[in-house]
DNA sequence: TATTATACTGTATATATATTCAGTATAATA
DNA sequence: TATTATACTGAATATATATACAGTATAATA
């Protein structure tokens, strides 16, 4: 990072403030008017000098495509390693993607806040893990990972239905899924003849109540 | 705020994630790219509908002039407020104070973490609350008020017993505990006689696998 | 001394973008 | 039954905006 110079910090500093402001970038035409410059050329070269020194970076072609960069540690002494995790619906049918149209919401959370790692949470359908203390709603911290145990609750997807088990592997070529309600029933997997992804591994659980 | 629908809020999510990914809001555009849709108007369409519902604000005429309403503690790039939040062991007998020996340990966790705030984690014993979810060594945060309605879950004290149950009053001089587990049976209260505590009520779970 | 970075004004323009208008269709509501 | 809200396609357009080009001027390098 490259020495700033004072009117390039002004620049910065009023990008800032406009973005604070607004919760979107400011136009070069905005910079004038808050800057005081007669001619958005001014603001262009502005931009370009600090977008050089690597305190911003701009999106060709797009408007008010500025971003400002090094500014996520902004953390107070004490503060803890906090991350935005998405929440995904538990669909009945299809695979529980991160894309943007399946999150339900972003949280905070402390990556470390069920001792293992997580990367994501999934909003439970259905009582099937009733007994295991999992309900409708409740929100299951999930490990994307293969590696999963015997008596372990998985998240797994079989012919693009997507479920929460506890997980048995008697033999090599099958899978048991059982569910903790005795109103269901077991699920058995023919890895010779039928399609098994294991999504992930449950880590823990939050109710919002 | 009036009630989002799924299709609006897979949009408002779309823009938090666009926001979060470039640091600027996404055009009309933008949003048909990432939602598939193949008209700006569609995506116009449901920003004034969001708008109407109070979720964003559009700067007229502006570009990209879209800023999400409400969502100040995520607005700033990373920092979350985050509290740390005592674990109290729920002992059979005894109040559940916060003086250090009754403390567990010190978890952090984003105070709007449930919605509502709360004060202290609960270590849960037995399996009195089991068919409402609530498990054996599962964390409850508890709310410290004495503000709670009928079936309400509450945190309570009857002669230095401490208890988690439903919460009902059926008249002025009497309240009753149920239990959500039929091995168990009603406690039932007469404030007359019998001295009884509202240490607080539940707001949210956490189980740590 | 020539070059480069800084710091501007002023004009021009291609295009990125918001926004309106005209439709179609379905479900919910009064 | 008429109306409103939702959920889209498709086309058109005024303007908001990035960005290039032509200059002027000062200070700091090499």
């Amino acid at each position: 990072m490259k020495d700033i110079t004072p009117q390039q910090n002004k620049v910065l500093n009023c990008i800032k403030v406009y973005i604070k402001g607004t919760g979107f970038p400011p136009t070069r035409s905005d910079i004038c008017k808050e800057m005081g410059f007669k001619s958005p050329n001014s603001a262009e070269t502005h931009l370009r000098a600090l977008e050089k020194k690597g305190f911003i970076s701009i999106a060709s072609g797009a408007s008010r495509g500025i971003t400002i960069i090094g500014e996520e540690s902004e953390q107070e002494s004490g503060s803890i390693e906090t991350d935005n995790y998405p929440i995904i619906g538990l669909v009945a049918a299809g695979s529980p993607t991160l894309a943007s149209e399946n999150i339900e919401k972003q949280v905070p959370c402390p990556s470390n806040f069920f001792g293992s790692s997580f990367d994501y949470f999934l909003r439970v359908k259905g009582l099937s893990m009733k007994d295991a203390g999992i309900m409708e709603d409740d929100l299951i911290a999930v490990q994307k990972t293969h590696d999963v145990k015997n008596g372990d609750i998985v998240v797994a997807r079989i012919d693009d239905e997507v479920t929460v088990k506890y997980f048995t592997k008697p033999s090599n070529d099958k899978i048991v899924l059982e569910p903790a309600n005795d109103d269901f029933s077991d699920i058995e997997v023919d890895l010779r003849s039928e399609e098994f992804f294991l999504e992930g591994k449950y880590i823990g659980l939050i109710r919002e109540n």
